[in-house]
DNA sequence: ATGGCAGGTACGACCTGA
């Protein structure tokens, strides 16, 4: 089973490749995030057309996350919850349902725009929320795979320029914490359990020729449950979606499981 | 220190992202 993670910054835009990497790809299981469109836009008719299916939770403008299940291989989604059951939120960041026996999270953890600001304070408290409800979830669920963008660089090797990062945001000491609390649990950061090439990132800035130049930020992640870690064969970031024209700034990352 | 690029809103710049 193969299961993924994208944040497309607008599946309006990103349509075209995301149906492309689907037909490509075949993943069983994709969590996408900023989606940035509210529900009615969701595009239901072409992703059924490629034979997937998906649970979604849009809002105007932001955030927006969603999950696409291959309808060959996965059976109907049951138990959708939206958002975080201890953080009462206006913001679509959150979208869990159950495939089977699997429980599969997709998230847009908030991004913190700088250390110290009122959104940092908010993104700590809602990821305080997300591992209370992570581990409430691991004593329901001992499948849980919570995939999506965290928007934390778990370590230096995850920063293209650590010495010029720094502790800023996505990188500062209380966010690590936070990742790692969240492994702590009994979950594991996928990406690390197998040989990496040095460098690799999910996420390179538009700007200044950021993904040429690979000037980039590991921050999408995969994190798995003990039971699934036991299963991991394989993970990747594909980088090719990010050489197109008109891409998204990030990557998608997959794991193939036993 | 700032802005740089991109998407959305809405048709002006401005907000947000990471």
């Amino acid at each position: 089973m193969k299961i993924a993670s994208w944040n497309v910054n607008s599946l309006k835009v990103r349509l075209e490749h995301v149906c492309e990497w689907l037909t490509a790809q075949q993943p069983d299981l994709l969590g996408l995030q900023e989606l940035k469109l509210t529900d009615d836009k969701f595009p239901v008719t072409e992703l059924d057309a490629l034979g997937y299916g998906a649970v979604f939770a849009g809002q105007k403008t932001y955030n927006g996350v969603a999950i696409l299940y291959r309808k060959a291989s996965m059976p109907a989604p049951l138990d959708v919850q939206v958002n975080l059951p201890s953080f009462p939120d206006e913001q679509k960041r959150v979208i869990g349902a159950t495939f089977g026996d699997l429980r599969f999270v997709s998230a847009y953890v908030v991004n913190g725009s700088e250390v110290g600001s009122e959104k940092y304070d908010y993104k700590m408290r809602w990821l305080e929320a997300l591992r209370t409800d992570l581990a409430a979830w691991s004593n329901t669920w001992t499948k849980l795979a919570l995939v999506g963008d965290f928007n934390i660089a778990p370590a230096d090797e995850d920063v293209w320029d650590p010495a010029g990062w720094g502790e800023a945001v996505l990188c500062s000491p209380p966010e690590r914490q936070h990742f790692r609390a969240l492994l702590d649990l009994g979950y594991c950061d996928a990406f690390r359990q197998l040989p990496q090439a040095p460098a690799s990132f999910s996420w390179w800035d538009y700007r200044q020729l950021g993904f040429q130049k690979n000037r980039g930020l590991r921050i999408d992640h995969i994190l798995l449950s003990k039971t699934l870690q036991a299963q991991l064969k394989a993970c990747s970031i594909d980088r090719a979606p990010r050489k197109k024209p008109q891409p998204s700034d990030h990557a998608p990352i997959w794991a193939e499981l036993a």
